[in-house]
DNA sequence: GCGACAG
DNA sequence: ATCTTGTCGC
């Protein structure tokens, strides 16, 4: 039995009983102190034709000096059609694919990537951020514009003010307002640091808007390359 | 049973 | 996520 733009069910726990495995790798910890990291990848992903089962996904990974003005030191690209669809708790076996070809194009310096959507803030603590970390080994952070999951109390109106996150009583992540009169953001460790690290290094990351400057400037330079390639 | 649900 | 310009408010 096939069903149209889902995935069977079997299927489902399969992938799930694979993230529990994967979880199990996690560490989270810093191997490294934030003050340390200077270069940072931003990481997203936009798609075409979206309304189609089988659609283009386009991948970007940009590297920025947060020690140097916030100067862009590389950008690379990388495109491939996908066939999984978005099931919320599952986003990395559909995004992930693309950017691990964009991740083997890099050729310059990186110390930690943060990625659109969840690290640890996620059912089995497995977000894209952490399934990136742990299968590649590199330092990573999730930054999600919206909640999957999680309990906090709203964040104060102003600059810089944040609240934890709670998953079982268990603190997985920060809801961070990054400037007055703003939706927050989501805020956690993929692999290889800490929830608080995770958090500190975000906030070193801003740069006047809403989002993390790594983050920022992938977008951007995404929405860039897709219009350009249809026009 | 009902509502919630990254991108 | 994507389709899309201007507009209202802090």
């Amino acid at each position: 039995m096939i069903i149209p733009g889902g995935v069977d069910p079997e299927t489902i726990e399969r992938l799930k009983r694979e993230q529990i495995e994967l979880s199990k790798k996690l560490q989270l910890k810093d191997i490294r102190p934030v003050q340390d990291i200077r270069y940072v990848a931003g990481v997203d992903v936009t798609f075409t034709d979206i309304w189609k089962k089988e659609t283009v996904a386009i991948a970007c990974i940009t590297v920025i000096d947060i020690k140097d003005n916030f100067k862009e030191v590389e950008t690379v690209f990388s495109e491939r059609e996908i066939d999984f669809p978005y099931i919320p708790t599952f986003l990395a076996y559909r995004e992930l694919p693309p950017v691990l070809d964009a991740y083997e194009k890099i050729r310059s310096e990186v110390d930690a990537f943060i990625i659109d959507g969840m690290g640890i803030l996620h059912p089995r603590k497995m977000g894209i951020a952490s399934h990136f970390g742990v299968i590649t080994g590199e330092i990573s952070v999730g930054c999600g514009k919206s909640k999957l999951v999680g309990q906090f109390e709203e964040p104060e109106n102003k600059n810089l003010s944040y609240r934890p996150v709670y998953i079982d009583g268990e603190k997985r992540g920060y809801i961070l307002r990054t400037k007055k009169n703003t939706k927050p953001i989501f805020v956690s460790p993929g692999n290889n640091i800490s929830v608080d690290s995770s958090l500190e290094l975000v906030i070193k990351c801003l740069n006047g808007y809403k989002l993390p400057e790594p983050t920022r400037k992938a977008h951007n330079r995404l929405q860039e390359y897709r219009r350009k390639k249809y026009a």
